[in-house]
Formats: C-alpha cells, structure tokens, sequence
DNA sequence: CAGCATCCGCTTTGATACTG
DNA sequence: CAGTATCAAAGCGGATGCTG
C-alpha cells in the first residue's frame, strides 16, 4: 500500500494492515495459528490468490506474520501471527464490535464459515453462574459443528462436537447467532428455521 | 469499496470503513467535530479531493457521517459525526495504540498535524498526582501550539496557549513526542532540537 | 497437490484543472 | 468554499500456468 505519508500512529498503523483482505488475514490466522497457505484460502472466501501470496509477504516484512517450514511429515509451509501480529487482537475486537450491528440484516449471500462465530460468541456471553456445573451448548449451522461451553468461568467456543450437550442449535447463520446473541427469541427463530432441543435456562445462563 | 460479500462482523465493518482514507476521515471529525470540506482537506494531506467528497458521501450514506448546512453567518456545510460514527472511537483507540511504536522511527518527510498530537499524548498520560495544584504544559511544534493540562485527574490536550506553563518544550514533532511519551529523555531530546523549559517534575508526574 | 507467478480486463485512486 | 470533471497510474479480481 501506498503510504498516507503522515506522522500520526493511526495513519502509519493503517499504511501497515490497512491494505484491502490484510485485516482479514489477520483474523483467519488469530483463529487457526499455523495455517497453510490453502487454509487461508478456504477461510478467505472471495480473494485472488495473488492477492494472498502478496499480502503474506507484505505482513512478513511488515513482522506481522512469519513462515515456518514444517518438518515431514506435514512438509509444508505454516503461516503464524508473530507477537506483534497477534497483538493486533485488540483491533480486530474493536471492529467486530462495532461491525456486530451490522450483521442482524441477515446473511444476504455472504460465505461463511461456522468458525468465524468464536470471536462474537466469546466476546458476548458471560457465565454468570460460575459455581454451577459446566454446560456445552452444541451449534450445527453450516460447515462444521461447533461447541459453546463454560470453561472455569469463562466462555470458549470450538470446533468439534459433544456427545452431552446440555442444548443443541441448529439453523441459518444469522437465526442461529441470533439467538445466541440474545437479539432473536427461540420462539420467532423456530418459525425462521431453528431447531432447537435442550435446556432453555443454559442460554439465559450465558446471556442475561 | 467492493463488499469482502463474507458473514462475519469484522469484514462487514470493513466493508463499511475499510476504504482507503475513510478512518482518517474519522479521525479528524473525532478531533474536530463540525468540520468544513477546507478543513478537513487541511487534516488530510495527501486526499485527492475527489476521493474527499466521495467519502463523506459514502459515510453518510452509511450513517457514520451527517452533514449541516450551517446558517448564516457561517453559511458553509459542516460535517459531523453521527452516534455511530463516534462509537468508532474504540476502533481509532486500538489503532492507535498499535501504531504507536512505528513513531519512534522519527518523521521521515511524513506531514504533521500538531492537533493530531490529542489521542496519543491523552491515551498515554495520566495524572498521578490528581491532589496536587493542576499543572500545564505548553507544547510548541509544527503548525499551531498545543496545552496538555490536567484537569479534575484526568489529562486534556488542546490547540491553545496558556501564559503560566509549568513546563514549555518545542522542538520537532517525533523529539517532543518523544519526550511527553517518556521514550527520550529531555538531555538526549536536547542534543536533537529540544528546547525545554521550566520544571521537569510536571512531565514525572504525568508519565511515571 | 501446495504455493505461488503471470497475464488481462476492470475498478479505484491520485493529480490537476475547472465550476457554481 | 465545496465540490465536479478528466485522465493517467496503480490496485484488484479472475483465470490460468508453472514448479517442487
């Protein structure tokens, strides 16, 4: 990118990571450290792959990114968030709070991925009944499953599946996060596509 | 800017905010709220004009930016962030703070704004001594002189003079940075175009 | 197959000139 | 003052080809 050619720490920040798709990346390697090049891909829906060889290496100059050439039996090459990569975090909690609004118009066609909910489910819910037995909540919508449970008090959501869980959603995108949001009721989202099965009160528990 | 077209709060803001300049477009409404197009052209070095009037365009139409026509005597278009424009502040305070580290490599040529000096210089200092008589500091550097003063504990940095300063400093913009950021010490910073008078305690009391 | 590089058409940006 | 208009240059998106 260009350089804005100013001396102020916003402007100098964005000639770094202001780049079209370059906050993106960030995102995708902030949930998969250690990503391969077609990981980045998949989790990157829509951008050239010249754009990505180029913006992995402008990161890495940048020392925002690093490479790491696995050893076999993996033989290929790992893209990590460097500490200063990974201490872009907070930029990338201030835009998903302020973007968050902007998803409950619905998923209009845009990609998804079920991974891409970890961010907003973590920075939303709270366990607020800590001394009770934890919970998992299991969330089927889209391309993998994936698991809400509380964790010594706080709140971690995954990848992956549980046999136990305490409530199961499945659905939409935008019905489910909806309603793990607390913005959609169950009862309206069930009219909307949401399967729903379990114990009521673990949502209330994480959302008041 | 083209839509990212991905289901995910971060690319939808991008998608919103993401074009180039849009963020310093912000950044000088947040630090001049009511701007005029010439003003903002000011704060801006760099913007083609064009591309000026296609942003605030787009912002508006984004409900981040509002303008008004100003009655007479001033009789000209101001423009104003709206409440979601100003709840991107957390966005600019990340940024910010991320980028603040690329300073220290000095000015390089880059355009400077001594008003751009508020964020960083009220994000990093904090009155340590609130009990004590409030003190200024009068910062000469660039276009226009600035005040940081402490007021009710807390730190405020303004365009202004003030005729009883603790402490004066004046010098380029990166050394005096550099000193009220504590990175420099003041004998260092005088070696390298620092005039600095008055009473170096004002600036422990801030930084510590 | 993973990890690019190249080519090409299109869009965005930048610089400058001009206007109500 | 607050923009349009114009045009060249750079950046982006999509397709495809190359190399270990």
């Amino acid at each position: 990118m260009r350089s804005y050619g100013q001396y102020c720490a916003v402007a100098r920040a964005l000639d770094v990571i202001g780049d079209r798709w370059s906050l993106l990346i960030v995102r995708e390697l902030l949930l998969h450290d250690g990503a391969r090049y077609t990981d980045l891909r998949k989790g990157l829906p829509g951008i050239a792959t010249n754009l990505l060889a180029d913006r992995l290496r402008d990161l890495e100059e940048a020392g925002v990114v690093e490479r790491e050439d696995a050893p076999p039996p993996v033989a290929t090459t790992l893209f990590r968030l460097t500490e200063r990569g990974r201490s872009l975090q907070p930029v990338l909690r201030a835009l998903l709070a302020w973007g968050a609004p902007l998803l409950t118009d619905g998923q209009r066609g845009d990609e998804f991925r079920s991974y891409w909910l970890k961010f907003p489910l973590e920075a939303q819910l709270t366990d607020h009944a800590p001394d009770q037995p934890p919970v998992a909540i299991q969330v089927q919508t889209a391309d993998e499953p994936m698991v809400v449970e509380t964790v010594d008090g706080a709140v971690r959501a995954r990848p992956g599946v549980v046999d136990d869980a305490d409530l199961t959603l499945s659905g939409p995108p935008d019905i489910v996060l909806g309603v793990l949001m607390g913005a959609l009721e169950p009862k309206a989202a069930k009219k909307r596509g949401l399967e729903y099965a379990g114990d009521p009160a673990v949502l209330r528990r994480l959302l008041r």
